[in-house]
DNA sequence: CGTAAAGGTTGACAACTATCTATTCAATCG
DNA sequence: CGATTGAATAGATAGTTGTCAACCTTTACG
């Protein structure tokens, strides 16, 4: 958990030739990577993968009742990993009548993408 | 765990209006679901986020000793990180001597980061 | 050979996760 | 109002993960 990265001293090199380059890299930006971690974790599942891909392929929003029987998985659990995915700001969940929308949160994932990228 | 996609038969719907178009996805691909998937839960940790950004800022292979002191973590720790990234195939290690280099496995984020892209 | 160093492996433990069943909540229908 | 329905929540449980201390393996050096 925890992320120090100032530059840290070199260790003791006693032996001959220094293992590699001494160059050290402290400029590994710790919110950076945290945000991107949390969207990769949330995406880091087959099943909330699917989810995104079908939100994603749907130029829309979508129903709940309509996702549930795409998996071979409980109402409830369904539920869970669209909670997950909300809570990372993947997606975001509309409430019409008796009925829930869900849509896929525009540039949620653009950070990682582009980091991907590089 | 199970995932399968087989295009099911809509719930009944007895009650009045649909709750949305009657329009299922069956072609979600569950291979690449997994594939991306284990991608995306292999980066989806701050350490092994930042060991990959340091690895793949440095153009070529970087030894363990270099990458420990980067962080608030025992040796065994960042062993461990490295580990899961060399099983999710995202990086890569070589053995010199008393070291090990470690350095990104080129092309192994590029199916993740197509579909992002999408 | 014996010692030391780098780093991987093991085992333990607490924290978290995926899943289910059961329940609750809110909105609609009769 | 009372019954029904879609969806979220709560609680339980089995499995997974992050971490460290301790140990083991391999290589180098005197």
């Amino acid at each position: 958990m925890p992320v120090d990265l100032e530059l840290a001293p070199k260790q003791k090199r006693p032996v001959g030739e220094p293992c590699c380059e001494p160059v050290v890299y402290p400029d590994i930006e710790r919110g950076q990577a945290e945000r991107m971690a949390a969207v990769a974790k949330a995406l880091g599942d087959p099943i909330r993968m699917q989810l995104v891909d079908v939100l994603r392929k749907h130029a829309g929003k979508v129903c709940v009742c309509e996702l549930v029987p795409l998996f071979d998985l409980s109402q409830p659990t369904v539920s869970h990993h669209l909670k997950v995915l909300r809570e990372a700001g993947i997606v975001g969940s509309e409430r019409r009548g008796l009925w829930a929308y869900y849509y896929v949160e525009p540039g949620a994932v653009e950070e990682l993408r582009a980091w991907l990228a590089k």
